[in-house]
RNA sequence: GGGCGAUUAGCUCAGUUGGGAGAGCGUCCGGUUUACACCCGGGAGGUCGGCGGUUCGAGCCCGUCAUCGCCCACCA
């Protein structure tokens, strides 16, 4: 017997524990069935689950689920990200908590405490991940920085690196001065800051106080000025192009130079130009063939090419004093406020600086083209499909990928450089000796590069390093092109972009036919999660108290396409309840016995009743499929919890009670085999969402020796099942049951009362229902006996009528009811009937809706007439016999 | 500046070939009846952001304004 409630930790852990061990989640190895395969976006290895990861994992596993039942040959290929620059933070800052520096360590004892952290912590995320149920084949978990993943890398680079499409440069990137390395354009964060804008006055040379105004909101980049810029066609400076300015505290001779860059309308029109420390200023620079002066070391410190007074200062502290000389020398024209975007590193948490260095990059460009084109012809699909918008906005204006940083945790990039500084790009450091060797004619020392990759890189070639390239492997052949990657928007650029330029390259197919994107958590009032904020929800507080089970569902029907997950726990709690009421109405089963019948068909049902539930299991099932096939989670999810709750436990449930009981063993037999055949559907079409509790029930709804519901089959209605006149007939019980309640309450007949009901004038068809369901009807609106009247037959006295459909119900209720209260009711009902009455008067009036509106419109339009018409002549009777009482 | 999205019940949100305003939660009333109080039954509550247009008919289509959110770019 099962228990009264469910409880979901004592059986989770248990069963999860049974699927791994009877390798449930294996990868099919036949090459017959269709495959499917999800790689999964690869958390941070030394990370822990947060909620948009329960989100993605959720989605991920009931697309998983829901196609292995299907018989498809699945894959969901796991695996963690060595997430270069948070984990390398991560081991720094455990390291600065004894006192220490990665450099104290050196390259290599670094590297080994940072395996070490790995070693320690890099289970901790795959273990939530089980918590939450994913059905990852955990056999094949990948981290990027394996041997395998590590060797495509190398090869990926070197083969780009050929065919020219990454290179080494010296231009301005994003430096972290914090974090010592250079960033990719996406890792920069815009930071709104109240700031000033300094005015400057630049003394023109050779002429006695005049001056040129220069505004800045950087004063310190000052002494970095290697021009003045003003536009060509701006009268005031006109005159000026060609003549120099004096850098003030530095005495350096400006050029001022003519270029489109100035525009005449900001500020005072005229611009300083800091080639080294400017992506505008390097460009403006380029043109005129600037000096380019680098003002600060890598923790952006002012170095020696400044003043000797400001040397060695921070860049902040500089800017200060840079403000106070200039203040000194009434070379300040005016400081305004001024509100403007600062850059941030994402990881760092200070601004960035543009610094001149040399770093390997990548021609995104080039590479971008055919993963373009993937796009426009339908190859890959979004879905949503108007981030499909968002990714050519991206790809077609794609800059120069910065692929290197100054880190030591990540791939090492494979270039070595001879004592000339000739660089050999090779897989292994014995191929880059050799290709050394035959270029200098002998052997020579060799140094190798120190960067490490971006984290990217390897991401990106995550759905086909994964799977054993370089090597030809069978499950590359098998699962590559991967179905459908499932992601969320924020790393559409970071991921998915990559994965499709690298894919395409090197594969020569797409990496995967359909992107789908799903929102963000935010909290339950659609703030973004933080833990500045204090608002974040652990995803595993939410299973540890009310299951992994209802926590999926939760995502689940809350992942609607275009609008962000609020997480309400109260959402979950009343998904927790559903579970419940699940177990509940297992539970009412096993007490009567609705136990699996073998070889039962559904289809030799007799009862209406049991014709019409198996009509609406089917119709339950169809939503889910094409809910699914859509990527509309939240209207699968949604399908069957109304089936579930409303349909099967209100409706279904409640009406079967009197036949399980009733004196026809026959009917009654029938009943347990139909309710036990709709737990064994439902608890299929719910396992995708809430694997845990319908594994558990399985057992009893399963039916014999057919094993675990996770290797069942997924449900398939045939066509024909339920028929339109059982749905007819169980419509007008349960239109009638609610039409009877609703007017016992509305009378305030005492919920105990059992009364008496008569149905006047009701047509031939419908008094046979009532002798029909008289069992059924009877317990659900808690009559004492039901008996039917011709038309127009006075209800019994003292008794009170209601209105269904073309009947009139009465409803003798002796001193129970307040008759002024019920004249009252009835002259209201009257008057909203009428309301309703003329409206459609007048649109079937309207000679203009009789002659264009479709035929079946006009029709439906009609029947509304007469039937709230004869409620109206129904009503207005009742109220005529109460008023002659 | 460019793009995307939102505005419907107290709250969170559904609502597609344009035709009777919905759900969950909350609230109020009433209830232990073959499972379930994590339950059952019933009710109240909305000028569908404003204005204009198309249409016989607009929550839905078009225009416009307002407010809010996000992404990208720029801001001397």
């Amino acid at each position: 017997m099962l228990d009264k409630s469910w409880r979901p930790d004592e059986v989770e852990a248990k069963h999860y524990a049974q699927w791994e061990k009877n390798g449930d989640f294996a990868a099919g190895s036949s090459d017959n069935a269709e495959s499917y395969c999800i790689v999964i976006p690869p958390p941070n290895v030394t990370g822990s689950l947060h909620m948009g990861h329960a989100l993605n994992n959720t989605l991920q596993d009931i697309l998983i689920r829901r196609k292995r039942m299907q018989g498809l040959n699945v894959l969901w290929q796991p695996g963690t990200d060595h997430a270069g620059i948070a984990t390398q933070m991560v081991v720094e800052r455990m390291l600065e908590e004894q006192g220490m520096h990665r450099r104290d360590l050196g390259r290599e004892k670094f590297l080994k405490r940072v395996w070490e952290w790995k070693a320690e912590s890099g289970g901790t995320i795959t273990g939530q991940l089980r918590r939450l149920g994913a059905s990852c084949d955990w056999a094949r978990e990948r981290f990027t920085m394996d041997e395998g993943l590590s060797r495509a890398v190398l090869k990926v680079f070197v083969a780009l690196y050929r065919d020219g499409l990454i290179y080494k440069d010296k231009r301005l990137v994003n430096w972290d001065p914090k974090l010592h390395t250079a960033i990719s354009d996406l890792e920069v964060v815009q930071h709104e800051v109240n700031g000033h804008l300094w005015h400057f006055k630049y003394p023109i040379e050779g002429v006695d106080k005049k001056y040129i105004i220069v505004a800045t909101t950087r004063p310190e980049t000052m002494l970095g000025d290697t021009a003045v810029a003003v536009n060509p066609d701006d009268p005031r400076y006109k005159d000026l192009i060609g003549k120099y300015a004096i850098l003030p505290l530095v005495g350096r001779r400006l050029p001022i130079v003519g270029d489109e860059h100035a525009d005449p309308e900001q500020g005072s029109g005229a611009v300083k130009i800091t080639p080294g420390h400017d992506f505008n200023d390097f460009e403006v620079g380029r043109r005129h063939d600037l000096e380019v002066i680098n003002i600060f070391d890598a923790e952006a410190r002012l170095n020696d090419n400044v003043p000797e007074k400001y040397r060695g200062m921070d860049r902040f502290a500089a800017r200060e004093q840079v403000v106070a000389d200039l203040k000194a020398e009434g070379l300040i024209d005016k400081i305004e406020n001024h509100v403007h975007m600062v850059p941030y590193g994402d990881r760092g948490g200070v601004p960035v600086e543009p610094w001149l260095t040399d770093q390997w990059f990548a021609d995104a460009a080039t590479l971008a083209k055919p993963a373009i084109e993937a796009v426009e012809q339908g190859r890959t699909r979004f879905v949503p499909e108007n981030w499909s918008k968002t990714y050519y906005e991206w790809m077609r204006n794609i800059q120069p990928w910065c692929i290197s940083r100054q880190l030591w945790w990540g791939h090492q990039i494979p270039a070595w450089y001879g004592p000339d500084g000739a660089v050999f790009v090779e897989e292994t450091e014995d191929e880059a000796r050799a290709a050394a060797k035959a270029h200098y004619g002998k052997d020579v020392e060799l140094t190798r590069d120190p960067d490490v990759l971006d984290t990217w890189f390897s991401s990106a070639l995550w759905p086909f390093s994964t799977l054993g390239w370089p090597d030809q492997t069978p499950e590359l052949k098998r699962y590559y092109p991967t179905d459908v990657l499932v992601t969320g928007f924020d790393i559409i650029f970071f991921w998915v972009a990559r994965m499709m330029m690298m894919g395409l390259h090197f594969m020569n197919a797409e990496p995967f036919h359909t992107v789908y994107i799903h929102a963000l958590v935010r909290d339950a009032k659609g703030q973004k999660m933080s833990k500045s904020r204090g608002n974040v929800i652990d995803p595993l507080e939410l299973v540890e108290k009310y299951g992994a089970d209802a926590l999926r569902f939760t995502l689940a029907a809350l992942t609607m396409p275009g609008r962000d997950v609020r997480m309400d726990e109260s959402r979950v709690e009343g998904y927790r309840n559903f579970g419940t009421k699940l177990w509940n109405a297992a539970r009412f089963c096993e007490m009567n016995q609705c136990l699996p019948v073998a070889e039962f068909d559904p289809k030799s049902a007799r009862e209406p009743l049991n014709r019409w539930v198996v009509g609406e299991v089917a119709r339950c099932g169809a939503e889910v499929d094409r809910a699914l096939e859509v990527y509309r989670f939240d209207e699968a999810a949604n399908a069957i919890y109304a089936f579930t709750w409303n349909t099967f436990c209100d409706w279904y449930v409640e009406l079967a009670k009197p036949l399980l009981s009733g004196k026809d063993k026959k009917v009654a037999d029938e009943t347990r085999a139909v309710a036990a055949w709709v737990m064994n559907r439902l608890l299929r079409l719910l396992h995708p969402f809430m694997p845990f509790i319908t594994e558990e029930l399985w057992e009893l709804f399963g039916g014999a020796g057919v094993g675990r519901l996770i290797n069942a089959p997924w449900p398939e209605f045939e066509e024909g099942l339920g028929d339109a006149a059982a749905e007819d007939e169980i419509g007008w019980v349960i239109g009638l049951v609610s039409g009877i309640r609703s007017a016992r309450s509305e009378m305030n007949v005492p919920a105990a009362a059992k009364i008496p009901m008569v149905l006047i004038g009701a047509s031939d068809e419908n008094r046979k229902r009532l002798e029909d369901y008289r069992g059924l009807i009877a317990p659900m609106a808690r009559l004492a006996d039901v008996s039917t009247a011709e038309a127009g037959a006075k209800s019994p006295k003292g008794s009170i009528q209601l209105v269904h459909r073309e009947a009139t119900v009465a409803l003798p209720v002796g001193d129970v009811i307040d008759i002024d209260q019920e004249k009252e009711r009835l002259q209201k009902e009257i008057g909203r009937l009428d309301d309703e009455i003329s409206k459609i008067e007048k649109k079937l009036g309207n000679e203009q809706f009789l002659a264009k509106a479709p035929q079946a419109v006009i029709d439906e339009q009609k029947d509304r007439r007469a039937d709230r018409a004869a409620r109206r002549d129904a009503v207005q009777a009742a109220l005529a016999q109460l008023q002659a009482t």
